[in-house]
DNA sequence: CAATAATTTTAATGTAAATTAAAATAATTC
DNA sequence: GAATTATTTTAATTTACATTAAAATTATTG
């Protein structure tokens, strides 16, 4: 039974479940995760799910929203902490991968969106969208304040967006590497934007 | 029943299965496509796609190689024709991105190999790593003959890889992108990289 | 054009995994 | 510490697909 909203309790637990579910999903794969696997990480059985969330398909949406949140918080305080646009994109990027790759983590992959219902499909889409078009907006004042040399804002959006959606693919919770992630990769993925 | 293997005809069916199977996944989902999506594409029934696969294990196994095949392909047009280390990287992301976005697409994305049979997944993985490899190699030879700034070519080659595998995700065969992708995305994977 | 092989179909079967039901335990509250 | 509520379990049910079997086409070949 669903508990009162604000439960902390629950909604703990309910957090755990997600992560373990995105640990899951990242590693073996969205076909290759039961919910017995899930739960099993857990020290849980299967049906123990079902008292936090609908089915599995409310479980890889609720994975997916908490992945489009850390995102938007991450682009949030990049762009309330201001500065010209690469460095905002800079932030935003060392943030972002700093939640990734840090104890918030694992965060999902949005690999399976097409398999949600089309109401949470709808909604999850129109996250990613907004999350895409906040980038590009950066990109873009980063064009006219002079940091950034102009280019395809749209591609160049998309070339960075890939490159950090894909992290979960090869980053598993590696302490050591955790560090090189988030030290490196801003700088590797903005080091080509700089306008000279 | 298997036929020879030199069958050109059953060959080229089956070539035409693997990108039905592909064009799927990639915009369904994995578990989002069943056999039956699979052949409806092809005008077919679903059993008939176990004349030309062992089972959708061995389908997706299929899909894999092939992406890894055009990659591969692409890597070794590129190294073949020499040049500097950035004019190599940059050929070789001009030619698996046209081939990703040409008609030899569309090229599924490896997002399912863990639930591979291990086998395959060891295979897949293999085809995958040694083409990281590659890439690096190529950073690398870029540092020594100057034409590269040094960088972690690890974290590049991560970075560079993430937002080529992640293409089929936003790129749906739509011609007249096809051309913005083709242009702009090696341009804009490897402004980054040049030695100033 | 008969005969053989290739390809696909319809109809039947199997199975893993999601889901539900009912009961049992653990925690809270009064 | 009895009563209520929260959480998890075991056991039973369902279902969507993958898969197989057998038969029906369609193509090829001598």
């Amino acid at each position: 039974m669903a508990r009162n909203p604000d439960d902390t309790r629950f909604n703990q637990q309910r957090d755990r479940v997600l992560k373990a579910a995105a640990h899951c999903f990242n590693r073996k794969g969205y076909s290759g995760t039961s919910l017995k696997d899930v739960a099993n990480r857990l020290g849980l059985t299967d049906p123990a799910l079902y008292y936090y969330v609908k089915n599995k398909e409310e479980l890889v949406y609720l994975c997916y929203v908490r992945a489009a949140d850390v995102g938007r918080e991450a682009m949030q305080r990049a762009i309330a902490e201001g500065g010209n646009g690469l460095q905002q994109a800079r932030r935003y990027l060392r943030y972002h991968i700093e939640i990734m790759v840090g104890d918030r983590g694992p965060i999902a992959i949005m690999s399976e969106i097409p398999s949600l219902k089309p109401e949470h499909r709808d909604e999850v889409l129109e996250l990613s969208r907004q999350h895409s078009k906040a980038f590009e907006n950066i990109l873009e004042q980063g064009i006219s304040d002079g940091s950034i040399a102009t280019c395809d804002v749209r591609m160049t959006g998309n070339a960075i967006m890939g490159s950090i959606n894909w992290i979960p693919k090869w980053f598993h919770g590696d302490e050591a590497m955790a560090q090189t992630v988030a030290g490196e990769f801003p700088d590797v993925l903005t080091r080509g934007l700089a306008a000279s």
